[in-house]
RNA sequence: GCAGGGGUAGCCAAGCCUGGUCAACGGCGCAAGGCUUAGGACCUUGUCCCGAAGGGGUCCGUGCGUUCAAAUCGCACCCCCUGCACCA
């Protein structure tokens, strides 16, 4: 079976790729151009990657078969270090590496040759076309693919770099970033991908702190620079070595490992001399801010490794402080030992300075109080340390001991004074991160300063403004992220976008030692697409790719002659690429995993905005979410899941696609679920089986109800899908077409339909419909019904209003809820019936009936008014009470019914005359006789007095 | 910490924006019946509780509230998850 489906969809793939369908050019359509982010080349993608990628293939599918003309184009993103990586352990012939290859459908001769870079990203280049977008049969333009390595690629990326810097968005300033000693810069990140440990390690912004001690200064290293006001006395560690170093004239004191990481972030440091952090204790030191003397105390918490391996104490604020503090205080022969005055140590005591909400005026104090914390090595304190900060910061306010900060929220005051300290030389700043973290080569990686980093300014308020307005004209999917994306514009800042070391990518243009960043390289790319083409068909040579000539195709500066003469480029050729970009720009959705929505997402926005005219800004965004695996994510590396090709071999392609677009809504992420896809196999087994039973219909008369019926639906259906479709709902057409048409065909079987035009006009439209999601299989439907074209180039169907007959509709709807209604009494009363009589309601009762509908309608009913209406009519009111009562139940219950609910129950027929005409039916499916009268037939027998209880839609019902 | 998403019947999962058609789409699982030599294939019916006449009761994380009416709106609480910048 799997291998005859196979068959099927490589027949299909070949047939449309050798006519060129997926090839799109300019004509008179409107156009439809959308893309996904495409994937990182840094191995083998799996089966939750495709279904991203199978929407644009759907979506795009659809808008062709709507009139659109569609461009999907596809390329890689190589930049980085990924294939590096890879290409070092496929030599260094890493186990787990070449068993992942393998396992991966990778043999041992093609593994000869990947020791390269180059050669990975050649290599990953060709299995994700051929083995996973062709493979599912993506209509594709495989002539525009395009890869970040490529070097007309890279011509276009220093044109987009020298356009940013035209418009003032390229700025240099230092920058502290993370890097291995050896290797330059690495990625921290909890997915290790340049690491050997500490991913999860962050950065952390110490500020320090100088006290004058004598001719040197002691550099504490705090988080809290807030907190100095509350100082009271210092901290060191007597059993450390501490280090003098020379810095700008000064003699700075700290720990050995804060010394090591500090060169890499300062210039011109140099060591000088040894001290101990006994021979500190005793001394006094001069705090910054307060200008205060304290007195140096031992305290074994002070790590080297953490900070500078000093410390200032705040007691107020510091449970560490404040239990050290008391150790101290209480220990008389500690203080002998380093020769302390007892009572001046005694003497010190926590100073407030923050009122937190909830706490009293030191809540170091407090917290070590309610805890029961007695000794300074108790785990503990990192908890009681943290809840401390915490609410302090967020809900605390500097008191009257803080100066000109008095009153002032925690949250600004630490900025401003840190700036403060910093601008009067009483602090710098250091940076440092919270874990070890060592290299993928065994060394360490530390926070290092680069003097001259190169930034994107996406800060930059024009820039901020102007795509914050063009996200709100934006289909931005799912809602949320609409109304997320102006936040995250706000919130995105400068972005360093060049850097050094070992890496793929472009030449920065304007200093070639830097690479541009993997980032800034993939945002603008969208519109590349329209020049790759030529370039790969050998139109274009590398060295005619100018600024002039980028220039006129993307910003139309200068003009078509011009660039002809100075490139080389034949005229027409220059006047059909600029001609391209009017036509197909802007890009009308870019779609990508829901990672993208905070990086990747708003640099695309706000390259375009600053970059290109404002006509070529982008107009839609498609945020897609994840297939995890049973224990979480499936990883890239880690596998996890079925290779594609495989899972395309075993389940089918249209099956995986069913299952991509209708297994849940595309904005949750979804357990990929073997069972599941089985089941949509079935599914799509089972539909080319009804489509066979279809085609089998052969009745040649005139149109019965049920036909109506059929095609009612058929319209009902096709209006929804494409109603839906506006927003891209591909889970809802495959809900109406897979499952609910499905339904419909299945009841018009049953109910006796027949008709064989019928029949082949709700199949054709059904292949159709069929076709965005399982091409495939609707162009095997659709060849066996002799068409000329393929489907997928066919007309998706249009709703014919006409056709639409809610009469139809309401009463097959009337007729399934009438035999509900005996099945249910069947149920109920476990009679086995020898006949079922229905009586439909009195002519009377409907006049109420609609009478109440009227007055619905024009908001103008209630129970006394409906009541009036009834009695105004003498034959209403001839029934007396009878009729008072159904009045007041009418009102009752329509009062309570939405305007749909009306409009639906307005729906007028003759329910006599349609049971009748289903009679045969009924009795067939209840299985016994079946008889059916009017209420109002004064001939009709009724021992039990049931037709009384008849009422439109809902016929009395009699059983015996 | 900052920002965002979510909790729906045995399971998966729609619905929530725009309150009433919601006992709550659809699927899976389960049960009964049919078809069949047989079937994990297919078709029909049922699947919260009660009910020997089409009815009633309770329900959408928890608790309040708004409303004639709440899974849907508001507030508070509990619990899960995701992204956070040189990782694409």
């Amino acid at each position: 079976m799997a291998g005859r489906s196979s068959e099927i969809e490589r027949k299909w793939q070949e047939r449309w790729y050798e006519t060129g369908v997926n090839e799109s050019e300019p004509d008179s359509r409107p156009k439809f151009m959308i893309i996904f982010a495409y994937p990182g080349v840094t191995g083998y993608l799996h089966v939750g990657h495709m279904r991203g990628y199978t929407y644009v293939d759907a979506i795009s599918r659809y808008m062709r078969m709507t009139g659109h003309n569609a461009l999907f184009p596809v390329g890689t993103h190589a930049t980085g270090n990924g294939a590096i990586s890879l290409a070092n352990r496929i030599r260094s012939r890493d186990n787990a590496t070449i068993e992942y290859m393998l396992a991966n459908g990778c043999t041992e001769e093609q593994l000869e040759n990947l020791g390269d870079p180059q050669r990975v990203v050649h290599f990953f280049n060709d299995v994700y076309v051929n083995q996973y977008w062709k493979r599912f049969g993506f209509l594709a333009d495989w002539r525009r693919f395009t890869c970040t390595i490529y070097p007309d690629y890279q011509k276009f990326i220093q044109w987009q770099f020298r356009k940013l810097k035209d418009k003032g968005l390229l700025i240099q300033k230092p920058y502290f970033a993370t890097a291995c000693v050896e290797c330059g810069p690495v990625a921290v990140d909890p997915s290790e991908t340049d690491l050997q440990k500490g991913g999860r390690a962050e950065t952390v912004e110490y500020t320090l702190l100088k006290f004058r001690c004598g001719d040197k200064f002691l550099i504490a290293a705090t988080l809290r620079p807030e907190t100095v006001y509350g100082q009271t006395n210092f901290w060191a560690n007597p059993d450390v070595d501490y280090v003098e170093v020379r810095k700008d004239g000064e003699t700075w004191v700290m720990s050995r490992p804060a010394f090591d990481k500090m060169r890499y972030q300062k210039d011109g440091l140099e060591l000088i001399g040894v001290v101990r952090g006994r021979e500190l204790i005793g001394r006094r030191c001069l705090a910054p801010v307060i200008h205060r003397e304290v007195l140096v105390l031992p305290a074994m918490f002070c790590d080297p490794k953490v900070g500078t391996g000093l410390v200032t104490s705040v007691p107020s604020d510091a449970p560490d402080d404040w239990i050290s503090l008391l150790e101290l205080q209480r220990n008389e022969e500690l203080m002998r030992e380093y020769d302390l005055n007892p009572a001046e140590v005694r003497g010190i005591q926590p100073i407030a300075i923050i009122d937190t909400k909830g706490w009293g005026p030191l809540p170091a104090v407090e917290i070590i109080e309610k805890m029961g914390i007695v000794r300074s090595d108790d785990p503990r304190l990192e908890d009681a340390k943290k809840v401390v900060y915490r609410e302090g910061f967020h809900t605390g306010r500097m008191n009257q001991a803080c100066g000109e900060y008095a009153g002032m929220p925690v949250e600004r005051a630490k900025d401003l004074m840190r700036e403060m300290m910093i601008s009067r030389g009483e602090a710098e700043l250091f940076y440092d991160l919270s874990d070890e973290v060592v290299c993928r080569c065994g060394k360490p990686v530390v926070i290092k300063k680069v003097p001259d980093q190169w930034f994107i300014d996406y800060g930059n308020e024009w820039l901020t403004e102007d795509s914050k307005r063009q996200a709100g004209t934006m289909h931005i999917l799912p809602p949320e992220y609409y109304a997320n994306i102006p936040g995250v514009l706000d919130w995105f800042r400068e972005r360093a976008c060049v850097r050094q070391g070992n890496w793929l990518g472009t030449r920065f243009p304007f200093d070639d030692k830097w690479i541009i960043e993997a980032i800034s390289d993939s945002t603008l790319y969208p519109i590349y697409y329209l020049v790759s083409k030529y370039f790969n068909e050998g139109s274009l040579r590398l060295d005619q790719l100018t600024e002039e000539f980028f220039d006129f195709a993307f910003l139309g500066k200068g003009d078509a002659e011009s660039v002809s003469e100075s490139t080389g480029i034949d005229l027409e050729l220059v006047r059909r690429i600029r001609a391209d970009v009017e036509y197909w720009y802007p890009l009308d959705i870019n779609l990508g995993g829901k990672e993208h929505m905070t990086v990747h997402f708003p640099a695309f926005l706000m390259n375009h905005v600053g970059v290109l005219e404002e006509k070529y800004w982008p107009r839609g965004i498609f945020v897609n979410w994840y297939i995890i695996g049973k224990l979480g994510k499936i990883s890239k590396s880690k596998g996890g899941a079925e290779p594609i090709p495989g899972a395309a071999e075993h389940f089918g392609v249209d099956p995986l696609r069913l299952y991509y677009v209708h297994i849940a809504s595309p904005f949750a992420d979804v357990e990929w679920d073997e069972e599941a896809i089985e089941n949509y196999r079935s599914r799509m087994e089972r539909i080319s089986k009804t489509a066979e039973e279809l085609k089998g219909l052969d009745g040649k008369g005139e149109m019965d109800s049920i036909d109506c019926w059929l095609l009612s639906r058929l319209n009902t259906r096709a209006a929804r899908v494409r109603n839906g479709m506006k927003e891209y709902d591909l889970r809802g057409m495959a809900n109406e077409v897979y499952f609910e048409m499905m339904n419909d065909i299945r009841w018009y079987v049953r109910r006796g339909g027949s008709s064989e035009s019928i029949a082949s006009r709700v199949l054709d439209a059904w292949t159709r419909l069929m076709a965005p999601i399982t091409p495939h299989a609707a162009e095997e439907i659709w060849e066996g019904l002799r068409k000329e074209c393929f489907v997928s180039l066919s007309n998706f169907p249009s709703v014919i209003l006409d056709e639409i007959r809610l009469d139809i509709e309401q009463a097959e709807e009337f007729l399934k809820e009438a035999m509900a209604d005996a099945n249910e009494i069947l149920k109920v009363t476990g009679i086995s019936p020898r006949r079922v009589t229905f009586y439909t309601s009195p002519e009377w009762k409907r006049r109420i009936h609609a009478k109440g509908i009227e007055m619905a309608r024009a908001k103008e009913l209630n129970v006394p008014s409906l009541t009036k209406a009834v009695m105004a009519d003498p034959e209403l009111k001839s029934k007396g009470k009878e009729a008072a009562d159904f009045s007041r139940k009418t009102a009752e219950t329509l009062i309570k019914c939405s305007s749909e609910e009306i409009d639906r129950l307005g729906v007028v027929f003759d329910e006599f005359a349609y049971l009748i005409g289903a009679a045969a039916f009924v009795a067939q499916e209840l299985g016994c006789e079946v008889a059916i009268f009017s209420a109002d037939d004064p001939n009709a027998p009724d021992p039990q007095r049931k037709a009384r209880a008849a009422q439109p839609r809902r016929p009395a019902i009699f059983i015996e």
